[in-house]
DNA sequence: CATGCTGTACGAAGTCATTCGTTGAGGGGC
DNA sequence: GCCCCTCAACGAATGACTTCGTACAGCATG
């Protein structure tokens, strides 16, 4: 297995975005801990979870300590970095490059609270200023 | 092949995606059309954009008109709608449910123009007004 | 030590998306 | 009539993702 940079590390599936999620949370976890949050409850069995989990140590997706029985696994990409590039993929993809319709879309269709808005709107005052 | 309702087509594939983004620009296109759009300037077959557009009729995406010798496809589903159904997958799989936690990732991280904040910030306003 | 539990490794199978080669039909021009 | 071009249909090959069965190692408990 050869080694990569985080830069372009490969976009990751489906299944494995749910194991980055639990991983994410947690910090670490072991093919147990990942198997019981995801997949033990719709029957989904222990092995499947071991082997995406083999399968993403092998793309450098997540890291591994194998220095206790039950490996120890902790995801290699942030959760902040895979947003972003979730985001601009979709921005290419079916916005035709652009965000603002994405957020407008967003915003539009999704609920968001006080709190959120005025975040937002924080945010929409800064970069106001910053673009004159 | 059984009629499906709009609302449980299956979510386009990437090499789909694309096809719509064409159909959806031109209104309506042959393979032929879609082929110089997509394909031709890289290399790609005449057959495998036929097959694709092929198996989305199957799926449902694209309907067909087949009085002509060249058939002319359209999109099924609206770019609108697919535009909405990506994003709230999205927010679903890497933004933990948050529409406006991808609005904030959007906004800070992509360009957008003066005219885009201010159509923005209306929209803000009007969601304000109404969660009063 | 035998048994059972918990773990990893590995390979096989199934599904799906994508790509392409081949075939045959339908016309138009010579 | 014959050749050539364009087209749709179909099947095969490939590769990625997912799921699972089996095998085997380590360790604790009786």
């Amino acid at each position: 297995m050869t080694t990569r940079r985080v830069s372009d590390l490969p976009k990751p599936t489906e299944a494995e975005l749910a194991i980055l999620g639990v991983l994410w949370d947690r910090g670490s976890g072991t093919v147990r801990d990942v198997h019981e949050a995801l997949y033990a409850h719709d029957g989904g069995g222990y092995t499947t979870a071991l082997k995406l989990m083999q399968v993403m140590h092998g793309k450098g997706l997540v890291e591994r300590d194998d220095s206790q029985r039950a490996h120890v696994f902790r995801a290699v990409v942030s959760k902040e970095r895979t947003q972003k590039r979730f985001l601009s993929d979709i921005v290419d993809r079916v916005f035709d490059g652009s965000a603002s319709q994405l957020v407008l879309h967003a915003l539009g269709s999704q609920s968001a609270s006080r709190e959120e808005l005025k975040e937002i709107r924080q945010l929409l005052n800064r970069l106001d200023r910053e673009s004159k």
